[in-house]
DNA sequence: CTCATTGCAAATAATTTGCATGTAA
DNA sequence: TTACATGCAAATTATTTGCAATGAG
């Protein structure tokens, strides 16, 4: 739960960007810095109405583009969950953590076990796999709707 | 590995069908018995083609709003794994398994194990969440294709 | 100068929906 | 007979791409 090492990953866009001789332009800077202020889980929509409070100008395309480039070089992750857009997140490999997603009202919460990212291993050595990267997300009911299924159940049905 | 209790979902859907007057019809049915002969994993666009082999007037729309049915009252899981495409397969509790995937070819392995399960529960306790379903996902390079990079590099790099 | 980048609009791709017609119950 | 179901085509949604103009190095 530390803040994560930005610098790390300026360093590594950066250098992936001097390997192909891509240019840093205001656009881009723009939307990276963004993203990294960001909360995670963020969509293109969300990131694109963040982007255009500082300059109004940015296209769509430009945020799908710059952040293509940031999954391409390892510094975001992305993720599909159940609802229809794909959300990005810093590949904070330091901190890595998992999904609670609540089916009724989408919280997610984050979470983080060591001893299933070890048994993970285990697996992936079994199958003779190289292991890049994991996902792992548990969909059920969070404590407040839980308690707000309760309440409507009482409600519904009340004693007599 | 024990074949999937196939009356168990048929009744399953007839329930959740009465429940709501729906109704039998070919196509439904066709649907429903080629997908569960199908592998795992299978995509709205192979189910199709499957299906028209015994009736070639079967149109998309049907297969998308039979598997949602399917979706809706518990039969199957819907996954997105990377590819854009949504894959379908059966909720098989009993048999629950999560998923390798090589992001070189593709190829999607299945596993099982028992002690990641019960670790997740332990987690969803933690944090006061009843859970109803879960995803695990890894994705890596399967053995044939790291073979294959290695072979690559010696190619391009050859001992003089 | 050169070539990557941008914004726009048009193109794709996957999925959903409206509607006239067909058909279980 | 009464809605539900179907097939088609059109609509929607998310994402990608072509292109002329712009701008970084």
């Amino acid at each position: 739960m530390t803040a994560p090492n930005l610098e790390h990953f300026r360093t590594l866009l950066h250098e992936h960007m001097a390997k192909r001789g891509l240019r840093s332009t205001d656009q881009r800077r723009l939307i990276v810095e963004t993203f990294f202020q960001s909360p995670n889980h963020i969509s293109i929509e969300e990131l694109l109405a963040q982007v255009r409070q500082q300059d109004s100008r940015v296209g769509y395309a430009t945020v799908y583009r710059t952040l293509k480039l940031l999954t391409e070089c390892g510094v975001a992750f992305e993720r599909k969950f159940g609802d229809g857009l794909t959300r990005y997140e810093l590949a904070d490999e330091e901190s890595h953590h998992d999904h609670l997603i609540c089916v009724e009202c989408g919280k997610i919460v984050e979470f983080e076990e060591r001893q299933i990212e070890a048994l993970q291993e285990k697996v992936a050595e079994r199958h003779g796999f190289a292991l890049k990267s994991h996902k792992l997300e548990m969909y059920g009911t969070c404590p407040e709707c839980q308690a707000k299924a309760t309440a409507r159940v009482a409600a519904a049905k009340p004693r007599n």
